[in-house]
DNA sequence: GCATGTGCTCCCCGCATTGG
DNA sequence: CCAATGCGGGGAGCACATGC
């Protein structure tokens, strides 16, 4: 209310707001609707959906009444709706939003205020594995290639796991593939066609082989068994750790060193993670980093969202602290920092320039 | 003794990816 | 639109603590 009797009162208003994409369109809306007279001419106060139809995303879901999963068909004569249809608004804007915007918008970006800002770079440091390492890792990448290019279902494996593994290569690990109904065939099919491709030079491919053999096994006996309608676990390859309890990763010596280095120069780190969940390796990095010298805390999410910014201040003695992007994506001061590791990057572009 | 607050777990949903 | 993977958020339900 006040607002909008603001912008009565005023001759011109100046209104600044964030990104448009990744958001939904009527987050725009209500602004519009109370700044811009031809809005609110178009669109009564209530109008968001019509409005989200015209220059956003609508999602709508069909749904069928729970009770009358027994009974018989909709009945056609006594009007009876057994379905509801809801539309709901998704994040997305259509091209067609422009036509509010263009006449009364100019779009900025950081360098066009003119603002004298710190001198801020870029780099991408680039790693080998070691060999054990690097041929696990080859090996690993190679056969769930193959098997997601044989079969679809696999894709999602594959890319995880590649992108997961090369930093979680401290600990044992099985690559386990979730189904819920057993592709038993398939998974034959797979084994023997890579029994029939494989050199001899190649001990971790057959491995793998009579591995998925295996697990074809296995997986016939649980799915005989049925003990979960649900889903089957179905165990595809083992990774042995890569080193000893006392060794390093490369990119965890790394990271190590780039920290101390930064600590003695006075200034604090931030590091990016993307397995902070089932595979967390934050506690791994929190550990390595300790031992080096340099004070490292971890942000999980279990932190409410809203006092995580008291939390990041309540632990302003830590040199480093470890977190997951996502935590932090909703406009978290974090300049205190004045370094920022992407130790594992996220592919989500609208993540990774908020972050 | 009761109402309220807090923290934990579980579940569901939404976001992202590829390619048929 | 679907398959599958991962992660975070939020709500529900529960147990326990705190305050009046």
């Amino acid at each position: 209310m006040a607002f909008h009797q603001l912008v009565e009162a005023s001759r011109y208003t100046l209104t600044l707001t964030g990104t448009y994409f990744g958001g939904k369109s009527t987050s725009i809306f209500w602004l519009m609707h109370r700044l811009n007279p031809a809005v609110r001419s178009d669109f009564a106060f209530h109008d968001e959906l019509r409005w989200a139809g015209a220059y956003g995303v609508l999602e709508s879901v069909r749904k069928r009444r729970a009770s009358d999963e027994s009974s018989e068909e909709d009945g056609t004569f006594t009007g009876n709706r057994r379905y509801r249809e809801q539309a709901r608004e998704i994040p997305g804007v259509s091209p067609a939003i422009i036509t509010r915007l263009l006449h009364n918008s100019i779009f900025l970006n950081l360098k066009d205020l003119g603002v004298e800002l710190p001198p801020y770079t870029e780099e991408v440091v680039e790693l080998d594995m070691d060999s054990s390492h690097g041929r696990q890792y080859r090996g690993m990448e190679s056969i769930l290639r193959h098997m997601a290019r044989r079969d679809q279902r696999y894709l999602s494996l594959w890319l995880q796991w590649a992108l997961s593994r090369p930093n979680s290569a401290f600990r044992d690990e099985v690559v386990a593939a979730n189904h819920a109904s057993v592709p038993i065939n398939v998974l034959e099919a797979l084994a023997r066609e890579m029994l029939e491709n494989t050199t001899t030079e190649d001990p971790l491919e057959t491995h793998a082989a009579q591995t998925l053999l295996e697990a074809a096994r296995l997986a016939q006996s649980a799915a005989a068994r049925r003990e979960k309608e649900t889903l089957v676990k179905v165990p595809l390859m083992p990774l042995e750790a890569v080193v000893d309890q006392f060794g390093l990763l490369p990119k965890e010596s790394w990271l190590s060193s780039f920290c101390k280095a930064e600590k003695a120069r006075g200034r604090r780190t931030l590091v990016y993670v993307r397995q902070t969940g089932t595979r967390d390796i934050q506690d791994r990095l929190e550990n390595v980093l300790k031992q080096s010298g340099v004070q490292a805390i971890t942000l999980y999410g279990s932190v409410n969202p809203r006092r995580r910014e008291r939390w990041i201040e309540d632990h302003d003695y830590a040199d480093v602290l470890i977190t997951n992007p996502r935590l932090v994506q909703t406009g978290l001061d974090l300049v205190s920092f004045h370094t920022v590791v992407f130790y594992e990057p996220e592919y989500s572009l609208v993540r990774r320039m908020a972050a």
